[in-house]
DNA sequence: TTTATACTGAAATTAATAATCATTATTATT
DNA sequence: AATAATAATGATTATTAATTTCAGTATAAA
């Protein structure tokens, strides 16, 4: 049997508050939410499932320089907006160009999985109170 | 007297040995180069240093993942290639699409200062030995 | 040249994540 | 349904990058 074949509810409740969020958790976060169902779950297990849901394409795996990582459950990529004030990471709605990951392979040869896209500035309420 | 204001030669040292390669450096790695030319300076200066001509708009960190951080030594906004395989990180000579910034303020309200973009995948040498 | 203090090296500390390991739970097989 | 094989868990410890502390030093203003 290989790895990550067993469902179990750890796996399972993990991948659901991921799912069921817009926010982009941390994992510390992600583990309180956790507790409320399963009160016995670890911090490790958390980050260990984390990172296997990622190794499998379910969840992304998002860092913003030193830091906790962040988690997304929409495993397609998509761009973030990042407010340099209180750091919520938010989805934007631009469609992925995906003509770019082919520009940069012919003129450089390099093979191309994905790339990231990220917006840095202050989201509308930080913007106000100044 | 104000932070970053007096010209030590280990700020000196740092900020050339940045300008000087085009690599991409982690901490240790500058920290390696600058004890060649300064044999008692320490990691805990090389890391100030590094933060504080970060935060004076002299070089840019970059983040990928859990790991080091590597080190810019040209502040102004250009785009990566990551080779997940050996690690490297290169200079990607594509014009800076600043209209993008604009395009997120109009559709959202945000208030965008700069965004970052980065390619990932294997590089040449890399796609070679398989 | 004196003085104020920004900066240093060395060491200790922090914080996020990973590894270890004995025990438990899941799944395939009987 | 009972059994067996082993993937996954909770608890704990370890790792690692980066930061903080602090007494002593170097810089630059006066
Ligand atoms: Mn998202
Ligand atoms: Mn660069
Ligand atoms: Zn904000
Ligand atoms: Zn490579």
């Amino acid at each position: 049997m290989k790895l990550g074949s067993r469902t179990t509810k750890q796996k399972r409740v993990i991948l659901e508050i991921l799912q069921n969020t817009d926010t982009h958790p941390t994992a510390d976060w992600v583990y309180q939410e956790a507790r409320q169902i399963l009160p016995d779950i670890s911090l490790g297990t958390v980050y260990r499932n984390l990172n296997l849901l990622r190794d499998l394409g379910k969840i992304q795996e998002l860092n913003y320089g030193s830091g906790q990582s962040r988690y997304d459950g929409n495993p397609v990529n998509h761009y973030h907006f990042v407010c340099e004030k209180c750091k919520k990471v938010l989805d934007l709605d631009l469609s992925v160009v995906v003509d770019l990951d082919e520009e940069i392979r012919e003129k450089y040869g390099f093979q191309v999985f994905n790339h990231r896209l990220e917006f840095y500035g202050l989201c509308k309420t930080c913007q106000e109170d100044d």
